[in-house]
DNA sequence: TTTTGAGTTGTTCGA
DNA sequence: GTCGAACAACTCAAA
């Protein structure tokens, strides 16, 4: 019997994936495959902490499917080669696969499609990467939504995603096996330096750490999301985005489980209604991100709104580098970027405090802050990080007015009130007392003294000062206009 | 075609 | 310390 071919991108799990279960219902023997692909442009090739993470995943995976009489088949080059070459190999009646949204992944399953075609074998192209197809969601002319507001009002009064499919018990093995690389030969892993420590300790890639992250974020977070969501000082946030960028769990499953936990809530009389519609509007900020990428394919490199290819950005190599090693003199800035360093993920409010410092205050490009996340992310995901900085930046669609622009002061004391967050990240400030952890150069020399403070040298000066900043900020804008 | 209401996440100033 | 207004003008989406 000919053997199907499942070919695996961002979507490294077993439960509710569509393909997987299609090939499995025809009844074929099935033979997982997973390229590593050097189709993605240079600029957008594997970010560090993303080729960690992914490691891991394969591993997880590929373990998963060993447990159920089954293999993962590695190969590493250009899917349009290797694909329907493996075919050939296996005498494959069909290739299925998960459709993918970025530009290149788009265009390689188009062109996979074209070469097996003229081999006489059919590819499957399924969707489940999105709440929403990008061609599902238009407004009442047949537009793309180009704002938010109005985007999840569509959304979330049209149809829920289907219910989610149960992960097949077995995979039927084929005859003989193709071969396969080895993934350890693929370096994905960083040697010298090691930097990958702090995020061994931080996270558990795969489908199994995916669901458990899930059950121990409704079980706890969800009923108080809506509020605690913006304080990086406190467990409030779900932590699901490098596993939802990798597929080890279906969105339709974030949405689903998230909807049955609130109404377990509401059962024991518990109000989870504003968590959980809070939730679901960041799963849908993903399919935001992602439907603007497939309609505006150049949005990582583009700003949305043209105006802003005339904004001055300053090139300033000393002040990018303070900025991405956490060495700004602002401390939620600094906390922000170290967590960022360490762990490979970093609290979405101080993203954009982060984000906005560099865009706004040093005035340095965007794009150049968009490489720095996409290299350092587990999570890095083109269409969400693309989006999040152009919309920081107010070129975005659905921009923030240009006049909005963040204090890292005023954020830190509204957010961090304590400054535990800054202190588990900048120790080297830790024993100031708090009315002054988000504003150390306003200490008293006897303060700075007892906490063995030596500004400029144990933690640095201000690189900028923030209102000057804003002010030369606000020009620039305005002459852009 | 025109009109109308609205637009994720903020900050500052003056009362 | 708290509160509301101003910060602009434009584009989007729907009626």
């Amino acid at each position: 019997m000919k053997p199907v071919i499942v070919w695996f991108r961002q979507d490294l799990r077993l439960a509710d994936h569509r393909a997987l279960t299609a090939a499995v219902e025809a009844g074929t023997p099935v033979i997982a495959c997973y390229i590593l692909d050097e189709e993605a442009p240079g600029r957008w090739g594997l970010g560090g902490a993303s080729a960690w993470w992914l490691n891991r995943s394969l591993m997880a995976f590929e373990q998963s499917l060993a447990d159920r009489g089954s293999r993962l088949i590695l190969r590493r080059g250009r899917a349009v080669e290797l694909i329907p070459q493996l075919a050939e190999e296996c005498g494959a009646s069909a290739v299925f696969t998960q459709a993918a949204y970025e530009p290149w992944a788009t265009a390689n399953e188009v062109a996979v499609r074209e070469r097996l075609a003229g081999r006489g074998i059919e590819m499957k192209r399924l969707a489940g990467a999105l709440i929403k197809r990008a061609d599902a969601l238009r407004t009442k002319t047949g537009e793309p939504f180009k704002v938010y507001s109005p985007f999840w009002r569509a959304l979330s009064s049209s149809e829920p995603p289907p219910m989610p499919l149960p992960a097949p018990d077995r995979l039927l093995a084929p005859e003989c096996w193709p071969a396969s690389e080895a993934l350890a030969d693929w370096g994905l892993d960083p040697t010298k330096p090691n930097w990958s420590v702090g995020l061994r300790e931080t996270w558990s890639p795969g489908e199994q750490g995916a669901n458990e992250r899930l059950d121990a974020f409704l079980a706890s977070a969800l009923p108080r999301y809506d509020e605690l969501r913006n304080r990086p000082d406190l467990p409030g946030t779900s932590r699901l985005s490098p596993h939802i960028h990798f597929g080890e769990i279906s969105i339709a499953t974030c949405w689903h489980m998230a909807r049955a936990a609130a109404d377990r809530f509401a059962a024991e009389g518990v109000r989870a209604d504003k968590g959980l519609e809070t939730f679901l509007k960041e799963l849908a900020w993903r399919d935001f991100s992602a439907h603007l990428l497939v309609h505006w394919p150049d949005l990582p490199e583009t700003p949305f709104k043209r105006d802003f290819a005339r904004f001055p950005w300053r090139r300033n190599v000393d002040h990018l580098r303070a900025w991405q090693r956490g060495a700004t003199g602002y401390p939620l800035v600094d906390a922000g970027m170290r967590e960022l360093w360490h762990t490979g993920w970093m609290h979405n409010r101080v993203r954009m405090v982060t984000a906005s410092f560099l865009v706004k205050d040093l005035m340095i490009a965007w794009q150049d802050g968009e490489a720095w996340f996409w290299d350092t992310l587990v999570d890095a995901d083109l269409a969400s990080n693309a989006a999040s900085w152009q919309w920081v930046a107010g070129c975005g669609a659905d921009a923030a007015p240009y006049f909005r622009i963040f204090n890292p002061i005023k954020q830190g004391e509204t957010f961090d009130p304590q400054g535990t967050y800054v202190r588990r990240w900048v120790p080297e400030i830790a024993k100031l007392p708090d009315a002054y952890i988000h504003r150390p150069w306003e200490a008293p020399p006897m303060i700075l003294a007892s906490a063995g403070i030596t500004l400029g040298d144990t933690y640095p000066l201000p690189i900028v000062d923030h209102a000057m900043a804003r002010d030369e900020a606000l020009s620039a804008l305005e002459s852009i206009k």
